[in-house]
DNA sequence: TAATAGGTAGTTTTT
DNA sequence: CTACCTATTA
C-alpha cells in the first residue's frame, strides 16, 4: 500500500493525513482543516483517486460546495488530476445549483412546472411588500425585509408553514408569521417561481415524500462529499443526512475556527455532531500550514485561543523567519488610509505587486476612507463586493424583459418593465391590469392583451400597452429562432430602453449600456434562453477580467478562502469590529464569532500582517472615539511588534483612557458583553472590562516633551472653543499646550491649543 | 405622471 | 453623513 502509494502522482506532494483522506474512502470522514492547509489539494485529490481507482463514475459523485468560485476551482483542479473525466461531473456545484437541477426533474411533486423560475431577494421583497400591503398592514411597523428574514430562516431550518410552532408563528406581525408564509408560498406557486430558499427545501419534501425518488439518488451516489461543512445550515444537513443513507461514503472539509456565517443560518453544530451523525466517522486533522509566516500563524492562534467553543487545533508551519504582526495606532480613519497607502507604496517599491496587497474591512462603510485615499495618491485598487453585475438595475431590466418573454406568467418581471423605459404606463393603469387578472385569473401580461381589447383604458394608455405587447409577443417568436445575444440586443433596440438609455447622458448612462453590451457579450455562450436565465440566477457572477496591478479592498468576510502577501487589517476598534452590533446583541457567542473572523483575516496573510486602530473615526457624521479592539488585546505579544505614529497629544490620548478608574476591571473579558449594555458606544466599549493600555503601550505615559510647549495665552478653563472637527467646546483642563476640551457633541477630547480658536 | 422635498435607517453575504 | 424610500406637489 505504501509503496503504491508513493509512487502515485496524485499523492506526491501531500503530507501524511492529506494521504491518509484521499485514501480513506469507505466510510463517514471528517477532516478538520485548519487555514492555509491544503484542503483543497486534498479534497480534489481524493475525487481524482475515487475516479481514477474505478470506484465511481463521475457521475455517481456528489460533491458540494458553497460557492460558485470554489465549485469552478475545484472542477479545474481535478480537471488536471484526471483530465476530461471531470466533464462527466454533472453533480459538482454549489448546494443551490445542485437543487435547482433535482427540482428542474421533480418540479411537478412540488407543484411547479420545470420550467419555473428562480427569484432573487430583490424580487422576493417586492412580493412580500405587496402581499403585507393587500393585508392592510402598515409596512412600516412590519417592514417586508423583517418578513424576508423569518421566511428565509424558517426555509433553512427546514420548515414548511405547516411547521411553524407558536413561537415561530410570533415572530411576524403579533402571531401572522404563519399566515404571511402561507400566501408567500401561495403567491410564488401562481408565479411559478420559487425563491433560493424554496430550491433545497422543496427537493428535501420530495425527497422525504416520494420514497422512489430518494432511492433513485441513493442508488446513484456512490460518494457524497462537502467542502466548507461548518458553513451548512439545518436545510443543507437533512439534504445530506438523506442522501447519505445507508451508504454513509461522506467526506466533509471544515474548520469550526472559521464559522464565521451563523447570522444567515449556518449552524457550527453539523460540524461537532458528525461523529454522533456517522458512527465510526474517521477524524483526520490537517494542521500543517504552508501559507503563513510563524508570527503571522502564532498571532492568529493565539487570537482564536481566546474561544471557548472549539473542537481543537494545532497549526504549525515549517517555515522560518519573517516579520512579525503589526499593529500600528493612529489618531484618526484618514491617517489610517493615508498611513496604509503609504506602506503600499513602499512595499510596491520594493517589488511586491499591488495584487498581492489586500485591505480587510469589518463592513462596507470602511472602503470609503481608502477609495478616497487612493483616489487621490492615483493608486489602483478594485473594491470587492457591493454591486453584483445582475444585481444592477439595467441588468435586472434586460433580465426581466428575457423573464417575460420566455416566461408569460411572470408578473414580477412584467411590472419591473412595463413602464421601463418610460412610456407613460402608471399606477393606475398597473392597478386596472391587476384587477383584471385577478378576476379572470390569468397573469398580468395576459390581462394586458386582454383589457387592450376593451375601452377599459384611456386611449393613449391603451395605445402604449398595444405596442409594448405587440413587441413582446414579436420577440417572444423571435427568441424561437434567434440565439439569445441576438435576441436582447433587438429587444433592447426595440423596446427604446438603449434609446432611452443614450438620452440620459449622464456619467453613468455610458457605463450601464457598457454593461448591457457585456450582458450580451455574455449571452453568446448559451443555446437557449433557458439556460442562460438558469446560470444568470444561480451560477453568474462578477468577476472583471483586470489586467491592472490593483490592491484588493474587501470586507474579511469576501476573503474567505484567499491569500495575500501582504494583508492589511484597518479598524480594529472597539464597536468596529468587533461590531456595535455583535457587542449590543448575541453575547459571547456573537462575540466569539467575530474574533473568528478576526482569525479568518489575519490568516489571509502570506508574509506581512498589519493591523491598525484609530483613535477617532467619524460614524453616521458623527465623530467618535474609539479605543483598540480587544482583539488586539487576545495577540500574543512575543509575535507582534506595536507602534504608534501618535506622539504627545496621541500618547495623552492613550493616558486619558489608562488613567480612567475603569469600574469594570475585576469582570472577566468574556462577561463584558454583557456588563456593558447601554449607552453609547465607545462609552460602553469604555466601561467593558477591557484595558487597553498595558504592556504594549510603553510610550503611554507622558513624555516630558509633551509638556514643553508653551500653552497658549489667550485661552483659560472654562473658555469656549471652537475646533474644525469637534466643534464647540468648553475648555476643562489645560497642560502645556495640550487641551482637555468638553465638546458638545463629541464629548471630551484632548487637542492641541493650535487647533482651536476662541469661540466668543 | 414625473420631479422634488423630506424623513429615516444604517454589519457581515451566497445563492 | 448619505442613500434610499415615501409622500407631496406641479
Amino acid at each position: 500500500m505504501l509503496s503504491d502509494s508513493s509512487s502515485d502522482p496524485l499523492l506526491d506532494g501531500l503530507n501524511v493525513p492529506q494521504r491518509e483522506a484521499v485514501l480513506a474512502t469507505e466510510g463517514p470522514v471528517l477532516m478538520l482543516a485548519g487555514a492555509g492547509t491544503g484542503k483543497t489539494a486534498a479534497l480534489t485529490a481524493r475525487l481524482a483517486h475515487i475516479i481514477r481507482s474505478r470506484l465511481a463514475w463521475p457521475s455517481e459523485i456528489l460533491c458540494v460546495t458553497f460557492t460558485n468560485k470554489a465549485a469552478r476551482e475545484m472542477k479545474e483542479r481535478v480537471g488536471h488530476l484526471v483530465g476530461p473525466a471531470v466533464e462527466g461531473m454533472p453533480w459538482l456545484g454549489t448546494f443551490h445549483a445542485i437543487a435547482a437541477k433535482m427540482l428542474r426533474r421533480h418540479a411537478e411533486l412540488a407543484g411547479l412546472q420545470s420550467n419555473y423560475t428562480i427569484i432573487d431577494t430583490d424580487d422576493q421583497l417586492r412580493v412580500l411588500k405587496q402581499l403585507i400591503q393587500a393585508e392592510g398592514l402598515d409596512e412600516k411597523r412590519w417592514p417586508p425585509r423583517q418578513l424576508a428574514q423569518c421566511i428565509d430562516r424558517w426555509k433553512n431550518k427546514g420548515l414548511r408553514p405547516e411547521d411553524l410552532d407558536a413561537l415561530e408563528n410570533e415572530s411576524f406581525a403579533n402571531g401572522q408569521g404563519q399566515k404571511f408564509y402561507r400566501l408567500y408560498q401561495d403567491r410564488l406557486k401562481t408565479l411559478n417561481a420559487c425563491d433560493f430558499g424554496d430550491l433545497l427545501l422543496h427537493v428535501v419534501t420530495i425527497l422525504r415524500s416520494y420514497p422512489e425518488v430518494l432511492e433513485q439518488y441513493r442508488a446513484r451516489f456512490k460518494y457524497i462529499m462537502v467542502d466548507e461543512y461548518q458553513d451548512t445550515n439545518q436545510i443543507q444537513y437533512l439534504w445530506l443526512r438523506l442522501l447519505a443513507q445507508p451508504r454513509h461514503n461522506i467526506c466533509v472539509v471544515g474548520d469550526d475556527d472559521q464559522s464565521i456565517y451563523s447570522w444567515r443560518g449556518a449552524e457550527v453544530a453539523n460540524i461537532l455532531k458528525f461523529e454522533k451523525d456517522f458512527p465510526g466517522a474517521k477524524i483526520i486533522k490537517l494542521e500543517q500550514n504552508y501559507r503563513s509566516t510563524p508570527d503571522i500563524l502564532a498571532a492568529a492562534s493565539g487570537l482564536i485561543d481566546a474561544n471557548s467553543q472549539r473542537l481543537g487545533k494545532t497549526l504549525w508551519t515549517e517555515r522560518n523567519g519573517g516579520d512579525k504582526v503589526r499593529v500600528i495606532g493612529v489618531w484618526d480613519a484618514p491617517e489610517e488610509a493615508r498611513r496604509v497607502g503609504e506602506e503600499i507604496e513602499r512595499l510596491e517599491r520594493e517589488g511586491a505587486s499591488l495584487n498581492q496587497a489586500a485591505i480587510l474591512v469589518r463592513a462596507q462603510f470602511q472602503t470609503r476612507e481608502f477609495e478616497d485615499r487612493f483616489i487621490a495618491i492615483g493608486m489602483g485598487y478594485k473594491i470587492i463586493g457591493g454591486f453584483r453585475f445582475y444585481e444592477r438595475a439595467e441588468i435586472r431590466d434586460a433580465l426581466a424583459y428575457l423573464r417575460l418573454i420566455s416566461q408569460p406568467s411572470d408578473d414580477l418581471a412584467f411590472e419591473r418593465i412595463y413602464n421601463t423605459p418610460k412610456r407613460g404606463l402608471g399606477d393606475k393603469t398597473l392597478e386596472k391590469l391587476h384587477r383584471h387578472a385577478r378576476v379572470r385569473g390569468v397573469p398580468l401580461s395576459l390581462a394586458a392583451v386582454e383589457i387592450a381589447d376593451t375601452d377599459e383604458l384611456p386611449a393613449r394608455a391603451r395605445n402604449t400597452l398595444v405596442d409594448f405587447m405587440r413587441g413582446v409577443a414579436r420577440w417572444r417568436d423571435l427568441a424561437k429562432i434567434a440565439a439569445p445575444a441576438e435576441l436582447v440586443r433587438t429587444l433592447l433596440d426595440e423596446s427604446g430602453y438603449t434609446a432611452a438609455l443614450q438620452a440620459e447622458k449622464t456619467a453613468e448612462s455610458a457605463g450601464r449600456l457598457e454593461n448591457l453590451t457585456e450582458l450580451a457579450r455574455a449571452m453568446e455562450e448559451y443555446e437557449t434562453l433557458g439556460d442562460f436565465l438558469e446560470h444568470v440566477s444561480l451560477v453568474m457572477d462578477n468577476e472583471a477580467a483586470d489586467d491592472a496591478e490593483k490592491v484588493t479592498i474587501m470586507t474579511m468576510h469576501g476573503a474567505k478562502g484567499l491569500e495575500f502577501d501582504n494583508v492589511f487589517l484597518p479598524g480594529w476598534e472597539e464597536g468596529v469590529f468587533p461590531s456595535q452590533r455583535a457587542l449590543d446583541e448575541g453575547g459571547l457567542a456573537s462575540l466569539e464569532e467575530e474574533r473568528r473572523l478576526a482569525y479568518v483575516a489575519i490568516t489571509r496573510a502570506r508574509r506581512r500582517c498589519t493591523i491598525l486602530h484609530a483613535a477617532n473615526r467619524r460614524i453616521y457624521g458623527q465623530w467618535t472615539s474609539s479605543i483598540p479592539s480587544r482583539f488586539i488585546a487576545d495577540l500574543p505579544d512575543a509575535h507582534i511588534e506595536q507602534e504608534s505614529t501618535l506622539s504627545g497629544g496621541a500618547s495623552l490620548w492613550r493616558a486619558q483612557w489608562s488613567e480612567r478608574d475603569d469600574p469594570f476591571a475585576h469582570v472577566a473579558r468574556d462577561n463584558s458583553a454583557r456588563a456593558a449594555t447601554r449607552g453609547p458606544g465607545w462609552q460602553r466599549a469604555a466601561a467593558s472590562a477591557y484595558d487597553p493600555t498595558p504592556r504594549r503601550l510603553p510610550e503611554a505615559t507622558r513624555s516630558a516633551a509633551s509638556f514643553a510647549a508653551k500653552p497658549r495665552g489667550d485661552i483659560a478653563l472654562g473658555a469656549r472653543v471652537f475646533h474644525d472637527k469637534f466643534g464647540y467646546g468648553t475648555v476643562i483642563q489645560q497642560e502645556g499646550n495640550k487641551l482637555e476640551i468638553d465638546f458638545e457633541a463629541a464629548g471630551p477630547k484632548r487637542v492641541i491649543d493650535s487647533f482651536v480658536k476662541l469661540a466668543d
